[in-house]
DNA sequence: CCGTCCCTCTGACATTTGTCACACACGCCC
DNA sequence: GGGCGTGTGTGACAAATGTCAGAGGGACGG
């Protein structure tokens, strides 16, 4: 064991797992990280499930998640995590943070949540951060999610925006709710009226923007 | 000057415009391509306004566009740049590629299209192949566009979808388009009966996958 | 225990939206 | 020119949607 004076940060480098599905960014990434000479990038995954198996296998002490993978997204692939490995601290790189995605990370365990708009170098101090145990959340984004605030949405106007999302008829919404389309149509518009939208499919629109649904 | 005889891209290197609005991939974009002998990145920005102002300045002979980028998207770029700089090659890499996209783009003039799914190496190459004057277009998204076909819509029904994507009322499109009510109706009526949909909002929902608005 | 508040759920009613039949203009082929 | 097909535009009618008033139930504090 070498136990001298170090400075690049310990005998023990950050075992670091890579999961984007564009081979672009998470191969340029790789060969940036590799250049810090505490971090050791020891696997790769292009897509949700295949992220999950190579923490399983590689045990990392850290793993930077792609928000949109296919399969299972950053969140969900985080929360597996939690529950299998609880030592491996998570984090979501984003393209376009959108503040609900930041609320579902948090309550996920994530430590981390930053956007693809960072430099490498300052991923990488990011990365020592998070496993340092601190958390770190862009500001930017942070300072979205707090001005967008809590969805005034109670459960059931939420889940039934979301059975709305893809255009459906109030008919089949019933259906599939077990409602009276009454009900859904008076859930949906009170939707409406607290996002101060037109119709159901704005509500719909502005709850997504929100992150809300 | 070197006139010797070299076997790695001649005396004059590529010269590479990047514009991408994700400084992670940007730099390591750049980092890798610096690895190629006959590439040369003398330019990066972060938005389209920025990245035409990079353009002018350097006069790259290729540029390679994000599609979303803040300002104007790369496909607007590329319009503008085939004006300006007509001996300057364009091509566009993104994250998720709609059908509507690749059309647009291969009407504008752009010379390559691919997915942020290749490797690096891979993108260097292509950038050698539209520098040389031929196309690519990546056989996946380009399959993608030929399957999705031609939009079934006439000019005005997509304008009037366009016009309704955001779930505006149709009195409200109706006065944006100054055309009657009933009218507005009509078409949008058609246009979801041509894309199979429940209503116009499931229209417009699948129309914006297909890329046809 | 009682009142109060909020969430859930419903049906009746007015408004908005989608469907249909039809009129007009334009381009095309014979 | 005459016949034909297509895109554009309109209004009447039927169906879907949004609005409203209100019933029932659980949580919370006085």
């Amino acid at each position: 064991m070498t136990d001298g004076a170090l400075d690049t940060g310990g005998p023990h480098p950050v075992r670091v797992l890579l999961a984007d599905d564009e081979h672009l960014i998470r191969g340029a990434l790789a060969a940036l990280l590799a250049l810090e000479d505490d971090l050791l990038v020891v696997a790769e995954a292009a897509s949700g499930p295949e992220a999950l198996a190579m923490a399983r296998a590689h045990r990392p002490d850290v793993a930077v998640l792609d928000l949109q993978m296919p399969g299972k997204d950053g969140v969900a692939v985080a929360t597996a995590l939690r529950a299998e490995l609880p030592g491996c601290r998570t984090m979501i790189v984003t393209g376009h943070g959108r503040p609900g995605h930041l609320k579902r990370a948090l309550a996920a365990g994530v430590r981390g949540f930053v956007p693809k708009t960072v430099s490498a170098q300052r991923l990488a101090e990011i990365i020592r951060t998070v496993h340092a145990g601190s958390r770190y959340v862009d500001p930017e984004l942070a300072a979205d999610a707090i001005s967008s605030g809590d969805s005034p949405l109670t459960a059931r106007e939420a889940e039934l925006l979301e059975l709305a999302a893809d255009g459906a008829p109030i008919a089949e919404i019933a259906e599939r709710a077990s409602l009276a389309p009454g009900t859904v149509r008076n859930y949906l518009s009170s939707a409406a009226a607290k996002l101060s939208a037109e119709n159901r499919h704005a509500a719909v629109r502005i709850a997504r923007e929100r992150g809300w649904i």
